[in-house]
DNA sequence: TCCAACATGTAGCGATCCTAAACTGAAAAC
DNA sequence: GTTTTCAGTTTAGGATCGCTACATGTTGGA
């Protein structure tokens, strides 16, 4: 394989015409480039250099090696700016998890907002659950993750992670509009005893939250119903068939046959980014950490 | 400037997936690969390689640098390639220098004949004298010339240049068709005395033969019209204004007013290529050659 | 004929680049 | 959970490379 720098000096040969003027542009002595280029016909058993009274000049081969040294050196020199300019731009392949909700309520807008403002950049965008999202961030098969804990059961990140809180997100409980605490101010676990479920699960944190808040009250929820899907819970409260714990955020809407009621104590789970550290230099994920931020902004907002 | 080794380092990890697949690739260690990509991150302070698991990712800018450096590569084997290639075919520039009557008589074929055997090859061509063509090829302002001398004028070509006989070119007397002399089968300088001769410029060889030629006689010719081109010169035997002595190398047909009649002792000059013995090598040159020897050839038969 | 300009050859020193081997860290196997 | 294995990195050291300074060889002009 060729040396790059002796095809720098043939071609600084090519382009001043003279061993001297070639070794001055490149600031070696002439003795340096000679020897450069004498290697080079030694590599490419090519004469390249004719003396020519007290100059020299080039053969065929050296024309012919310098023009594409020319083409590489150009090649050469464009990825280096190109190298600089990306050190500040946000582009390639960014693999992005979130969870359920936040997949729903906060990413989609996230997702357009990247693309108006980082077109090179290509996001992936994966639903997994908090746990799964912090370990595929560790492993590095994700870039970011919008990850959540609740305050009882606070996230634990492994070392090479950092996190980023984006904010709060509460959560109401959904009720039929004919039932009897619809109207109130906020409900208590107490209020809720005998009601049937609607929830995540077993495994996820919603579920696990549920449990544990009730088991504080020294009660045990039924939960009847283990519904992944948002629009399935919605579809059971709306035909009243049982009662629900949902965070605002990613709750559209809500058809006139269901109340949102405050729960006490109430249900806030923390809302955060991930990120591998080392990857946190990367412009795409401090784009994307920026536009996250942007649209929890505005979703509180709105 | 890039080192086109840490590029070939960095492309290879980039194509075989870990860093020990490339260093296997290149013949190298793992360690020799690490190494160079750790320089190339130190030299472009850019992350390029990240640990994951127990394999590396490439970064975006990794990946940037990986596709440009795929193109250097490519062209530079490009670049080899064409070395390879070109170490027999005649191609690039070559120029070339004749003297006046064989740039009329012998050139013209031959760079036809040229351009159909090595399209790539570009002639360039110049009408000098022979000895300005010796010294243009001997300072390598010409690759390769074609010139000529006299038997009683012999041709000294300097030390790195080499010659190559084409054949001989004989001169005739031409007169005009109403001339005593036009039916004689030769003529000698005592036959021509006190007629008035059509020659080149002083300074061409030709007209120093002439000169030399008679004062061997012990005469001294009458150079009544020191004309350079051919066509004037045949214009001026068309009229009867003088005679001439031209050589059958670059004749056309003569006119019927014109009679070319042979001269005794018979004005023989030799045809030579001459080029600088280091351009030998050149394939260009001996294509060159090659063509002019087959023009020549053919010349004689036709 | 000497001198100036230019390229090339030689010696040597410092930098570079590789290998070998120890080290670190992560996944897999027991 | 502990050990093994695998992959990459670090370190030390020796060979090579690539530069500079200086000498040599040519060429072209005063």
């Amino acid at each position: 394989m060729l040396d790059l720098g002796r095809l720098r000096a043939l071609h600084a040969v090519a382009q001043h015409g003279s061993v001297g003027a070639a070794a001055t542009a490149l600031g070696y002595t002439p003795s340096a480039v000679s020897q450069q280029i004498a290697k080079l016909e030694r590599e490419t058993r090519t004469t390249l250099l004719e003396r020519r009274g007290r100059g020299v000049a080039l053969t065929d081969a050296a024309h012919l090696l310098s023009a594409t040294a020319g083409q590489v050196l150009a090649l050469v020199e464009h990825a280096e700016v190109a190298l600089e300019e990306q050190r500040g731009a946000a582009v390639g392949e960014l693999r992005v998890g979130a969870f359920a909700t936040a997949a729903r309520g906060l990413l989609p807008a996230t997702v357009v907002r990247l693309a108006e403002r980082h077109p090179q950049l290509d996001v992936r965008l994966v639903e997994l659950d908090p746990p799964d999202c912090l370990e595929a961030v560790a492993r590095g098969e994700l870039d970011l993750a919008v990850t959540h804990d609740w305050v009882n059961a606070p996230l634990a990140v492994p070392e090479p992670v950092s996190r980023a809180r984006l904010g709060e997100d509460v959560a109401d409980v959904l009720l039929p509009a004919g039932h009897p605490l619809a109207d109130r101010e906020s409900v208590a676990p107490e209020d809720l005893a005998g009601e049937r479920w609607i929830c995540q699960p077993e495994g996820t944190i919603c579920h696990d939250w549920l449990v544990n808040t009730f088991r504080g009250a020294d009660m045990e929820p039924d939960l009847a119903f283990r519904i992944a899907e948002y629009e399935t819970q919605l579809a059971l409260l709306a035909k009243g068939i049982g009662v629900a714990l949902l965070p605002r955020l990613g709750r559209g809407a809500l058809p006139d046959s269901v109340r949102a009621v405050p729960f006490r104590p109430t249900p806030t789970r923390r809302v955060f980014a991930v990120w591998r550290t080392q990857a946190g230099r990367r412009p795409a994920v401090t784009a994307t950490l920026a536009a996250l931020r942007d649209c929890w902004e505005q979703r509180e907002t709105a």
